[in-house]
DNA sequence: AACAAGTCTTGACATTAATCACAAATAAAA
DNA sequence: TTTTATTTGTGATTAATGTCAAGACTTGTT
């Protein structure tokens, strides 16, 4: 394997052999298989997860049992239910494979060890926290000014993959629309 | 004027006088009318602002000239228009007082300086964009799990000074209805 | 007090999207 | 291949919300 978690790293701050020794030891690997849950609601919140290879959905449950997608996250992508994990409360949300995955995963604890003892990974992490605050915020935006087609367009464009790997009502889940209305959206 | 900049750092993280006085120089003081702008679409985004005192609407005026509020800001909180702050490009969101308003607000360049020169900033900046990106997630589950009525409940709920302070139509705006729509609810 | 500007409410109607129902198409499993 | 489950598409209906329009109410100003 070829490192992924110190490309990703580097996109952002370049780290040298020593240091990236000591970020890696404080990553423990998992790989699990489509239909597995690396989070279910109620449960505690262990880790947060870099996703190596595979696919996830976030999911939210609300009171009528229905679902509603919070976010995919594929390769190169961070992903938990951050406030359960950072507030050590249980979790309100439930992360799922959608495909075969394998991840990168640390505690809070560890967390923390390694913001004290490397300040260029705190960098790491402001920077990947401000630009997740952004993103967003987009995505606050463009449920304000679009409707579900110009929506859609804007998903396709930006993660044209993800259209061959997912059923679109999960899609639809995601952009807040029901399955039958995105399918419509097409003709 | 008690040190409204220091109290909120010291919710997150506690600094000596020295510490303090090194974070103080890195901001300068500015004071802002009712219906003045600090940020106007198309500007370059100069400054980051916490917010003593007062009262701002965070907007986005979309194609058709519409106007979608993102975020009220008031004491205590942090705004700009944060893609264009910390991307240098010009801004598409417009910054402006609802109500007399005073801030302190520092440049990216004393942004960085300040992160570079105190550790604890970097902590500091790095829970407020974790706190940061944690809201913004809350508020995109909120808008797919509950009707208006029910996102009008909770604003009320958070933040009940807002609804003597700023008129029903913003109120509307910020939720993504009309104002005719709001107004319905509470019958 | 009188006026102006801004704000809020309400009705009528149009539009959009959700829901329910069912059939067709596709993928997965036996 | 055959069977079974999953996914997708489409019509009919219902519910929610937007839009337009008018008027009432507030607030601030002169």
């Amino acid at each position: 394997m070829q490192d992924k978690l110190r490309e990703h790293i580097e996109k952002i701050i370049l780290l040298t052999d020593d240091e990236y020794l000591f970020v890696k030891e404080h990553f423990i690997t998992k790989k699990f298989k489509k239909h597995q849950f690396l989070i279910q609601e109620g449960d505690d919140v262990k880790y947060s997860y870099f996703i190596i290879s595979g696919l996830l959905k976030l999911v939210y449950t609300d009171d009528s049992e229905k679902q509603h997608i919070v976010s995919f996250a594929m390769e190169d992508w961070w992903e938990s239910d951050y406030y359960a994990f950072f507030t050590q409360t249980k979790a309100t949300m439930s992360l799922e494979c959608l495909e075969d995955t394998e991840v990168l995963c640390f505690t809070l604890e560890q967390y923390k060890k390694l913001c004290d003892g490397s300040p260029k990974m705190l960098r790491f992490f402001l920077e990947k926290a401000n630009f997740g605050f952004l993103a967003s915020q987009r995505r606050i935006l463009s449920s304000m000014t679009s409707n579900p087609k110009e929506r859609y367009e804007q998903l396709l464009k930006q993660y044209p993959s993800l259209f061959q790997r997912v059923p679109k009502s999960l899609i639809a889940s995601y952009l807040g629309v029901s399955r039958e209305t995105l399918s419509r959206l097409s003709s």
